[in-house]
RNA sequence: GGAGGAAUGGCAGAGUGGUCGAAUGCGGCAGUCUUGAAAACUGUUGAGGGUCACACCUCCGGGGGUUCGAAUCCCUCUUCCUCCGCCA
């Protein structure tokens, strides 16, 4: 949600940032400034009969204490009309708010000046790319057939037990997931960050947090007896720790990573796309989280994903990284770089990370702020991403490190995983 | 799941209808004193809205209600504690 502060100071660059997004705002960014307007001066005329309510009070009080009863209750007639206004204009009070706020909420992220102009995935532009992609044979099989060949991975399993989408991974499958989610887990805390278990269900609050509630309610799993919902990223748990939180300058920057499945209903999502590994409705994923200072959150966001790529590297796979366009970029972000790896049997690239600064988006909502030099509370900046997405990453290196003796496992997961082999 | 009790400022803890945004203690900050520090003393110390700045308004777990007036009374939800039951 962006600062209603912001848009009233700086209402022509927020239109100009919005327009990138191919989004015409200014009628938009007008109704909720004559409705900011309409707010204050609603506050105003409540706070003044409030006030006048509470002199009345004052008085009568001070009336009683001293047995003047009859006088009281004269004042105490007078109160009534002046009662019914106070609820009317009470009323027209948090009208105004919701509505202002609905509003607000409508918004997205002004994008930060370097993102590129475009209206799809198509122009994205691609920062930075590594890696060969192997010139496998015409008998390189995609991940899937692959998993069925070494029986690692039962989707038919899954379905038995749950549906689709619901894969069920055994053996040497089994233990190179657990690898790659302690690989992942270990690098991030050796770069600084504390690992958290964080919890896999979470209230509506939480997810008004994050902003997956009221927008996006249909893409979560839904525990309707509890009225909790199942988590689609740890981000949603992992931000939340921070809502209703004021920080002390020295507690920046906080780094944070956890390991979570993370479950999406995926609604409407269909075709080869979803084939194999490429789309599950419960999936293992590896989350880093930071909050920084907003002086210091692009740095942050570097530091990131530099971080991200040397765990690409050190499992050699070819990847890319692309700067998402203002037609790809998410509600929330004012930046994000997005990691794709190379599934060479699919011939496509498949997003394993998106890594985001969110600037002020996510703690205004959140309510997150720290107290600075001054002594005063200013919003924080938050940042996230994948580090990384388990499916995606496994497709990869199934399809990748795959020749006539089996799947070799990267060298840096062989003293997790205990084999060199997949046969 | 059942029965009781509780939730107040960074923490502890008073306050059971009327100048209570809230006593007191601890902690934090600033000052006096000191070569410096400690101790002692003095002052200060929550958040949001609003204003050029004041004024003013809101917030005592969340939501709703009663009342001229609510931290205080009522309803409801949540969380915590004690006891019973169940259980990895």
């Amino acid at each position: 949600m962006l600062q209603i502060a912001r848009i009233r100071a700086d209402k022509e660059t927020v239109i100009q940032g919005l327009k990138k997004r191919n989004i015409n705002a200014k009628d938009l960014i007008d109704s909720v400034l004559s409705l900011d307007e309409k707010r204050r001066q609603t506050q105003a005329n409540f706070d003044n009969s409030k006030a006048e309510m509470n002199r009345y009070s004052k008085e009568i009080g001070q009336l009683f204490k001293s047995g003047e009863a009859s006088k009281a209750n004269i004042l105490k007639e007078k109160t009534t009309q002046l009662k019914e206004q106070l609820k009317v204009l009470e009323q027209s009070l948090t009208e105004t708010t919701n509505e202002l706020q609905e509003l607000l909420y409508q918004i997205p992220n002004v994008p930060n000046v370097i993102v590129p102009e475009g209206s799809n995935e198509e122009d994205n532009e691609e920062v930075f790319s590594s890696g060969d992609i192997p010139d496998l044979d015409s008998e390189a099989l995609p991940h899937w057939e692959l998993a069925k060949k070494y029986d690692i991975i039962d989707f038919e399993l899954g379905n038995k037990i749950t549906g689709a989408g619901f894969p069920v991974y055994k053996g040497q499958g089994a233990r190179l997931q657990r690898a790659l989610i302690s690989y992942f887990l270990d690098k991030n805390v050796a770069a600084g960050y504390t690992e958290y278990q964080l919890p896999h269900l979470v209230n509506e609050a939480s997810g008004f947090g994050t902003g997956q509630l009221p927008d996006k309610e249909g893409q979560m799993y839904h525990v309707t007896a509890d009225n909790l919902y199942l988590i689609p990223t740890a981000e949603v748990p992992g931000t939340n720790i921070f809502r209703n939180v004021v920080l002390n300058e020295s507690d920046l920057p906080i780094g944070i990573t956890g390991y979570t499945p993370c479950f999406r209903r995926e609604a409407g999502s269909y075709g080869a796309h979803v084939r194999g590994l490429n789309r599950l409705h419960q999936f293992d994923k590896v989350e880093i989280l930071r909050v920084e200072h907003p002086e210091r959150s692009y740095t942050a966001l570097d530091e990131m994903v530099d971080h991200v790529k040397s765990i690409l590297e050190e499992l050699k796979l070819p990847y890319r990284i692309l700067r998402l366009c203002s037609g790809d970029l998410g509600f929330t972000s004012a930046l994000t770089y997005d990691f794709e790896v190379y599934s060479t049997a699919q011939k496509r690239w498949l997003e394993i990370s998106s890594v985001s600064n969110f600037e002020t988006f996510q703690s205004n909502r959140l309510k997150l702020r720290f107290k600075d030099a001054d002594g005063q509370n200013k919003l924080a900046h938050t940042l996230n991403g994948s580090s990384l997405a388990l499916p995606r990453v496994l497709a990869g290196i199934l399809e990748n490190y795959q020749s006539s003796e089996g799947i070799e496992v990267p060298e840096v997961l062989r003293a997790y995983t205990g084999f060199d082999f997949i046969k």
